[in-house]
Order: C-alpha cells, then structure tokens, then sequence
DNA sequence: CGTCACTTTGAGGCTAGTCAACGGCGGTGG
DNA sequence: CCACCGCCGTTGACTAGCCTCAAAGTGACG
C-alpha cells in the first residue's frame, strides 16, 4: 500500500473526522471564548508548517532521543508516544485524538523523551518550534495557551501514575475515550488494539479483554467488533472514580 | 510548639537549605544561562507575595478542589502533593524540595488538583497568578520557563505510570532525591517517612523496606538512621533503567 | 480459503499487598 | 530519672491481583 493517507483514503469514519474543522486545535480552541484576538488564529495559522500524513506502520512522526523540533497538532486519526522497554516491549505514554497537541512534554529537555506513531490512519499539522518561540515573543496568550494545556496533561498523568486496579483503570479510559472521539450514535469505535491499551494502563491484553467482558457481564456497556457501546455510564464513573476528573466523591472526604 | 519555622528554628541541615539562594528557583534559573533580561529576576521577585514558613501538620499550603491563587517556589524544605482516595488513604503525587515549583498541574484547570503540606518545616516563595498573568505578558520568556518546568514535570510523571518493579521505582527515586536534595559527603537524608515514599511510588511501607534491605544486602547502599548513603550509583542507575533519565541503555535498542 | 493479527479463554505462578507482631527512638509526664 | 506512649521501621506468613504461558477462536484481507 502506498503512503497515501489523503482524506479520500480514509474510511467514513476518519474522513468525518479529518473534516473537523481547526477549532478541534487546542491553541485555537478558547478563541471563541476569548472573543477578542482577532489576529491570533491566523497568526497561528500562518506559521504551521504543510500538514503531514501518517499511516500505521509508516515513519514515525519523531523518535525518542531525536532534538525536538516541532509542537504536532492531531488534526485526524490518532497518534500514540511510546519508549521501548528493555525487552524491546512498547511502554505506550499516551495517545492523542483530534484536538490534542503531541510533544508538549519535550519542550523543557533538549530530547525527545518518546517516538509517536500514528495508530491509524492521521492527519497532524506541525508548527516548528522555532515559529512557535517566535510567536509566543508577539503574542504571549499563546504561552498561556500551551502552558494551560500541558497543565492539564500533566494533571492526568500524575492522576495515571497513581495505584489504581486494572477495573478502575480501564473504566476510566473508556470514559475518556469516549469524551474524545466521535460515538456515532452512542457506538464508540476504539482506534488502538487491546494490547495497546494494555501497554499505556499497565495491563496485559488478557486482562484487558476479561476486564471488558467483566464490564458487559455486569451490563455496563456491549462489547462490538472493534468497538463498543457504554451503556450504565454513571456506573463506570463509580468504578473509575478520582481517575475520571469527576469531584462528587470528595463531599465525603470532609467528614 | 507555636507555628514558627523562622530559619532560627530549623536544625542545622535545613537551615543550611534556606541559604539557599534565589538561583534555585527555576524561573530565576537560567538567568546567568541566558545572560541578557536583567531586569527580569527583579521583575519576578517584585511581584512576590511574602513569604510563607509552613510546619508538618500545620494547615496545607491549599486543598483539594480550591481555586488556584497562586504558583509556590519552595525555598527551603519539603512539600508534598495528595489526593486522598476513597478509603482516606493519601495518595501522593509528588514531592517537591527546594528549587520546585508547586502548582504548576492546576494551571489547565479551574481547581487545585491536589492538596499541598510540608513534609518538614519549610518555606515557599508565593507568586499570585494574577501578577504571574500580567508579569507573562510583559515578559514572554516568564511563559518560556513556566512551560519548560511544566514539560519536564509531565515527562517525569509520564514515566511514574509506566509500569515498572518496586526496585526500578526505589532506585529511580533515590537517584533522584540524591539529586535534588543537599548531600553532606554522601550522606543522604530524606525527609520524607517511608509511608510517604511508598505513597508516591505506589508501594507498601512494607516493601519500601525490604527493597531498601535489598539493596543494602546487595551494597548498593548504607541505610542509616533518617537517611543513606548511595554506594553503587551506577549499579542503581542500570536497576531504574528509563527511570533515571539516563540514555546509555539505548544502544542495545539499536541491535 | 489460507494467512495473519487480534481476541478470547484457561491454568498456573509471581510480585507486591495485607495482616500481625515486634523493636527502636523520641517525646511527654509523673 | 524512668515509665509510658505513639510513630516509624522491620520482619515473617499468608493472600490476591495480575502476569505469563499456552492454545483455540474470530475477523479482515489478499
């Protein structure tokens, strides 16, 4: 198959989300609420270098140890960071759906600390940190910008990092997910193989799958052919607990 | 005891830590790195709110679910970050000693991810993300360096969710501590309890100790009253691996 | 219709957690 | 000055959750 991941290659599915439009993109996102700041999308804009293609199996958009030398905006598909064990297994760090910005954990090292892959078929726009440091100079919302979102990313690694059970971990990913990507329709069509989602909760794919089974034994979501549809989602919420950002639980902590 | 942790009070070795200079404060940093922007180090300072001495048990730095006020450069000290789970248990998210910022996971969100305490007596430099704000859009490279800190905490937290064993967590966090922290010739004192260690590394005390013994059986290491020594730093260094964000290993990635 | 990657299921083992008990150290009060 | 108490660290025995290994089932695709 040749390297050709142009919208028109892509299934239904992907091409609706490579028609996502820029808002998706967290250093554009909060203009409308901003209001103001006309200049700054296009300032934005005018900077990015030519969008890049990725298919799974491809190059990888960047390798672990290389210099950083660009933010990546996932415009469509999905991207995973990943280092390789000793073993030579995937450590997967974390996966980024439209809308996420991959490499903010690279900008304080002169390394990057991960390779990224695309995990299907994705469209990601580059903006070449020489442009961005240029920019942040003019206008500095947009430090604030990529400051708040890499605030947040660390808030949820810290929040993976933590001790949690292998149910707890997965109904929080599905969740997660599920706020994410596009349900057509309330059936959520994951992108990555169960043994990816084992590598990034620190699961093996066996449990992975008998978690999931365990799930839809109980009624709290069907399991489909490379999906799934969440039916008792305040269940699940229950189970993932602190890990899903939901705050009703800590009432209890004041008594 | 009254709430008084004025250098006076603090034992020989903190009192020594609040020497400190301001160069540790990573904001100030890599000021004589970048030469030039005089003016900023006294900009940075001058918006400081007065410092704040904090004493284990005393009331948190901030809470759980609060408002962020503020960013906190620890001066001198020990402070942790928790959230407290759903059986009352802390589970820690990090430990910051002199030279940290604390905060810096809140500024995505509307609240404090976590609650704050010292772990011994200590001081933190208080910065109100009001004057922060203004202070970013006058000097853009305050941005720069928040961003940078914050990259580097999400790395090093990226990797705290990876899954590795109780020894490669205990080295990696030595390695680390012994880094961080003020060794008097080789002599390494944690402030933290071990409860504490286990906490964040999601071990039990249990098996904080036993790896300790390990290591020390194996004499990587002297374990003595309150503290340590390291012996065998590159031995521990080949047992974190990744962990310690050492690169040799990759080479054998190549074969 | 065969291949291949992924998923599913079962059996057994290991890491680290839990439970329980003890020793040491520092503070506190009689 | 010493007995007491509480916190922390230490050690052993047992347990549980999850991993490993093995093998069969399923779907996608050439």
């Amino acid at each position: 198959m040749p390297f050709d991941a142009s919208p028109e290659a892509f299934s239904d599915f992907h091409a609706a989300q490579a028609l996502a439009q820029c808002e998706l993109c967290p250093v554009q996102g909060c203009m409308a609420r901003q209001g103001a700041a006309s200049g700054f999308a296009a300032a934005w804009a005018g900077m990015l270098a030519p969008r890049v293609a990725l298919m799974p199996g491809e190059k990888p958009l960047f390798t672990v140890g290389e210099r950083p030398t660009a933010l990546y905006s996932v415009r469509a598909g999905c991207i995973k960071t990943f280092t390789l064990d000793a073993d030579g297994n995937e450590r997967i760090r974390a996966f980024y759906t439209p809308g996420d910005l991959v490499g903010l954990d690279a900008l304080g090292g002169g390394r990057m600390p991960a390779s990224a892959v695309a995990v299907v078929a994705s469209q990601v726009c580059v903006a070449p940190l020489a442009n961005v440091r240029r920019l942040i100079a003019q206008r500095p919302e947009l430090a604030e910008r990529l400051l708040a979102q890499t605030s947040r990313d660390l808030a949820s690694a810290l929040c993976l990092a933590g001790d949690y059970t292998a149910e707890q971990r997965m109904a929080a990913f599905l969740l997660q997910m599920s706020d994410r990507l596009p349900s057509l329709n309330g059936h959520l069509r994951l992108p990555m193989p169960q043994r990816d989602i084992g590598s990034h909760l620190r699961l093996a794919t066996e449990t992975v799958c008998r978690t999931l089974k365990t799930f839809q034994r109980r009624g709290l979501l069907i399991s489909e052919t490379q999906g799934l549809q969440i039916v008792k989602r305040g269940e699940l919420r229950g189970i993932a607990g602190v890990l899903y950002g939901v705050r009703e639980v800590e009432l209890k902590f004041a008594a």
